[in-house]
DNA sequence: AGTTGTTGTTTACCATAGTAAATCTACATT
DNA sequence: AATGTAGATTTACTATGGTAAACAACAACT
């Protein structure tokens, strides 16, 4: 069942969260604020959302719900790009990396660290 | 405006767009059918959504519509990449790329591949 | 005690994707 | 001419994400 399919804000919420392990809503609702405007009320809706699904969790601390992530970033990120690999790359991981090599301007430094990367997962 | 957002059937869609050049409703439908059923007029609504966002146009030949992609298949590959990259690894292309050599195991051949892509990329 | 502010809950709307039946339209075949 | 068939168009419904106001409960301040 959990699919672990997130929308926009929904993981824009879980960054907040994966950086901080904890913060109740109206913290999470300022984090967001630095970077674009949300009301509160909305931030609270997907949090709502995000807990039906599964992504979060939450418990009562005085008067107010702390959340917490209930899902890894990594297995979350890994998600999503399996999802991109899967939908336009047919399912061949190749096929995104030489798409990106060609079409993404990676930097100098971008390649030699590809390069390391690449060197080291040769050696298992 | 463009902003060339496709979804997963849509996607599917534009595929068999791409690999035939040109084809009819139900040409389309037969090809997806391949894979995965779908109803004839769900292919059609689709079509209609593809048409009204500007991602594939259509003649009409004899009496059918012949629909053709208005979008090149790179550019929206790229774009879809793009999305992830902004949406889940804050705009960074060498964040992707280092997620995937660590996550998604990639084949020997693969791995030389994309050493030989990196170095001919580095040329210019 | 009454007002204010914070927090959580309920309710409501809109857009988009996906699904598909129902209907219209026009030609082809009998 | 009647009927059937294929294609296009209309209509409808569900799910999800995003947006947010309205409301309720309660602590705190004056």
């Amino acid at each position: 069942m959990g699919e672990t399919q997130l929308g926009r804000m929904q993981f824009r919420i879980m960054q907040v969260l994966w950086d901080r392990q904890r913060a109740n809503a109206r913290e999470i609702t300022e984090a967001l604020n630095e970077a674009e405007p949300v009301a509160h009320s909305t931030v609270q809706t997907l949090l709502r959302q995000l807990e039906a699904k599964g992504a979060v969790g939450h418990e009562a601390e005085d008067r107010t719900f702390v959340f917490f992530p209930r899902l890894k970033e990594d297995r979350v990120k890994r998600t999503a790009a399996r999802e991109l690999i899967d939908r336009v790359f047919g399912g061949n991981v190749g096929g995104l990396v030489a798409h990106l090599v060609k079409n993404e301007r990676l930097s100098r430094d971008e390649l030699d660290a590809l390069h390391r990367l690449i060197d080291q997962s040769q050696q298992d």
